[in-house]
DNA sequence: CCTCATCCTGACCATTTGGTCAAAGGAATT
DNA sequence: AATTCCTTTGACCAAATGGTCAGGATGAGG
């Protein structure tokens, strides 16, 4: 969100990458509230007061680490729209939100606790982006039902369910490692759960996978 | 998890339930780490060495509340397998999450919170009897699916398509109800959900809903 | 009225927390 | 070398937090 004032001297860049990542994880892990900005400062191997250079207050780092996840999910969004039929767009949005689910799980973890706990930070982010976004999803899908290319079906519901699932395995990790005998999904296990997923979803709507 | 000493005095029961109720609320709401003993004492009214008196830590109330949690969800997993054909076990599996969804939303939630932070409370819980209930109800699919009785699909997957649909009602409640015009789901709107995600999932898995 | 066990609570404490600040590097430009 | 701007950091502070404790309230049985 802020430009560097000085491209000259990577350092800085360095160091705001270093700090987001690592605040990244530890808001994943604790939340706003249990996350300390000593933790995150171990995390990243530097001192406290060197957070508070780059961001002012523990508030300030959590909206830009909550702003990149934002960025990263809209631009999951585009590939929905850019499909010609309702099988290629919905087959390639789920996949790609569950890249993202494995890429960044973290991400998807502070937004999840984010939204648990009543969204305090993002509100206006719901309101409108997430809003308006979805209000042009759904009419493409009732679009697609009127041209009875799917079954009929809610089509909120129909994204809600999409959200779910994809999301699950990145807030869910940890019970979905457990359950897979303490072992973190393989890539042909990914690969079958996407696959799954898109199967039961895409054949839910009447659509051949 | 501790009985009543005296039964003749409903107080301690009461009390019991006015914490443990607000805990769920404020745990739901700020995770482990962000509930404060103070904010769970004022929720409830009373002072706060009066839940040091009930619960010695903040841990044992918390793990209290989780284990209540724990037991809602297995009753759950009980409407499961009570039934005779794959139609009536999961439809009724699902309307049974949908409705605890809607009844203990905080309940879900600190799951949730619980879960996304790598479940350190509970970390038992899904090694042993989550495992075992998962390893059951797999077997059950996957004789269906050797039946012909449904498509083949990977009952993991299924299961956790499941979960995720139906908690996210309750984890995500306030952005859905933010993407309902800030109201939340009335009872048609619950039932359209129930049906929605029903219909999806047993049409995705080749059954008539 | 007395006893005794349970229940309640205001005051208190040690620790942790987010945040501040002044003084000290460091590197490029003059 | 002097200057200027950015960066770093140890020491510090006020507020909040989990937890303690001694003493007071309450009520049932005698």
């Amino acid at each position: 969100m802020e430009a560097a004032r000085k491209p000259r001297n990577a350092t800085r860049e360095e160091n705001l990458a270093v700090i987001l990542h690592h605040a990244e994880k530890i808001f994943a892990e604790f939340g706003f509230k249990g996350a300390t900005m000593q933790a995150i400062a171990d995390a990243a191997g530097l001192p406290k007061a060197n957070l508070h250079y780059y961001f002012p207050t523990k508030l300030a780092l959590y909206r830009e680490v909550i702003e990149r996840i934002f960025t990263i999910w809209l631009e999951a969004a585009d590939s929905f729209d850019t499909s010609a039929t309702p099988e290629e767009a919905l087959s390639r949005y789920i996949r790609k939100k569950m890249e993202i689910s494995r890429a960044h799980p973290c991400g998807s973890k502070v937004w999840a606790n984010e939204v648990i706990q009543g969204a305090p930070i993002i509100q206006d982010y719901l309101q409108t982006t997430l809003n308006e976004w979805t209000d042009t999803r759904i009419k493409v899908i009732n679009r697609w039902i009127a041209e009875e290319k799917i079954d009929t079906v809610d089509p909120r519901h129909l994204l809600y369910m999409i959200w779910a699932t994809t999301q699950h395995y990145a807030d869910f990790q940890h019970q979905i490692v457990t359950l897979n005998s303490g072992n973190p999904l393989s890539d042909s296990q990914w690969e079958n759960a996407t696959d799954s997923v898109t199967g039961v979803i895409l054949r839910g709507i009447g659509l051949k996978p």
